[in-house]
Parts: C-alpha cells; structure tokens; sequence
DNA sequence: ATTGTATGTAACGATATGGTTACATACAGG
DNA sequence: CCTGTATGTAACCATATCGTTACATACAAT
C-alpha cells in the first residue's frame, strides 16, 4: 500500500485530482502549485513508482494521467472493513443514486 | 486527511486492523511487534492524533479501539472518484454479496 | 510504604521527505 | 545549426519520521 504514502501529501492529492479531471503534460500541472517546478517533478515521480500516475511522451512534453489499479486497491482494503463504518443498505442506497 | 500519513505505516495499519477485530491495551498491542514498546506507544500517538484510535483509562491499562469516522471520511473521498475504476452494477453486486 | 506493572515521554541518532537553485538532456523550429 | 521550451536530476538544506534506551508517572497489591 505504498499508495497511502503517496496519497499522504496535499500537493500529490491535488495532481491526482486534478489529472482524473483531465490528463496534462507535467507544466501545466506544475504551474498550478506555489511550489518550484522540480519540486512538482518530484512529486510527479512518487506518483509514478507508487503507479498512480503514467506518462506519455509527446514531443518534449510528458502528458500525465492517472492509473486507476493503485486506487481501486485501496478501495478494496477499505472494503474489508467497511462495515464497520456503514451498512449494507446505507450503501445500497449510495450507489442507486450515484448512477 | 491526516488519516492518509496515519495509515501509510504498515505497522499503524495492522494496529488498526487488530483493535478492529478486538479491542485491547496497548501492551497487548505491542507485544504483537517487532519494535520496541515506546515505538509502538508513538504509533498509538500518531493513531490517536488522526482520530482513528481513542482509549479508555482501565486502572493502569489504557484499552484502545477504532473510532471509524476517519475510517468514513477517507472513504467517502475515494468514492468520489470511484466511478473511475468501477461501474455502477459492479459496485452493487459487490454489496449485495457482501450481506 | 514499598514494589511491580503499565504506559507515556524525553533525548538522541539515522534516514526519509520536501523544498530550493543549478544543471543536463531532448525535442521543435527558425 | 542554434535557440528556446519542456522536463528530469543532482546537490544541498531544514524538518519530519521512526527506531532506540533511559526516565517519569500512575495505579495495584502485598
């Protein structure tokens, strides 16, 4: 779950967000943050060794998006203990209405 | 969401996963790991400042459990984005099954 | 009262994290 | 080619994290 640690930092919460709204190249991302560009470049590279994020090469660009595996696995370990937190019917009625 | 740094080490996320089957002090708790005593009070620390532990003062024994509203909050942030790795019908059946 | 048990905290060291600036690399385009 | 643009990495610093051992505090029990 080395997911949790990359998810830990408000900034990479924010990419991740931000690149499932919709992919984009690594300046356009960085541009978004009071933070220097190598700094986002790194966070950038957590997100990919954690597999949260992939990039495309486009030219010198680098599009970003997300990759939803890493995600969808802490939600299943979130889902063992669900229970705990919610019933079955609260639940239920969640997803009748998301759709 | 302190509550992603709280989980992101291992060792607090077993704590976590032992106090939800079963409530117990701390030095049950700690005897459960190969650290050190005082290491396992400061993840206990970390656990209790996210919200995700509380305890109950029994003569010495300080006896913890999961306080799941953190638990809660974390999921209903992923399930915002949920959609993006799971559909509707899958995310029913999964319920139905788990009851 | 004194002793043993349970627990948290302090102090310290090693390593990880997250920021910065400076630099290297790679492609696009006149 | 040479120049500008896009990106990642290196080196460095400050702070946080996680481990240890030593210590303080609090209650139980004889």
């Amino acid at each position: 779950m080395q997911v949790l640690a990359a998810l830990a930092d408000p900034i990479r919460r924010e990419i991740v967000e931000v690149l499932l709204d919709q992919p984009q190249d690594a300046g356009t991302i960085a541009n978004r943050f009071p933070v220097s560009r190598p700094a986002v470049s790194r966070h950038l590279r957590v997100l990919r060794e954690s597999g949260i994020v992939r990039s495309e090469t486009v030219a010198q660009r680098r599009v970003y998006h997300v990759e939803t595996a890493p995600l969808a696995e802490l939600d299943d370990w979130l889902s063992h203990y669900r229970r705990f937190w919610t019933d079955r019917l609260d639940k239920l009625e969640q997803h009748l209405g998301e759709g």
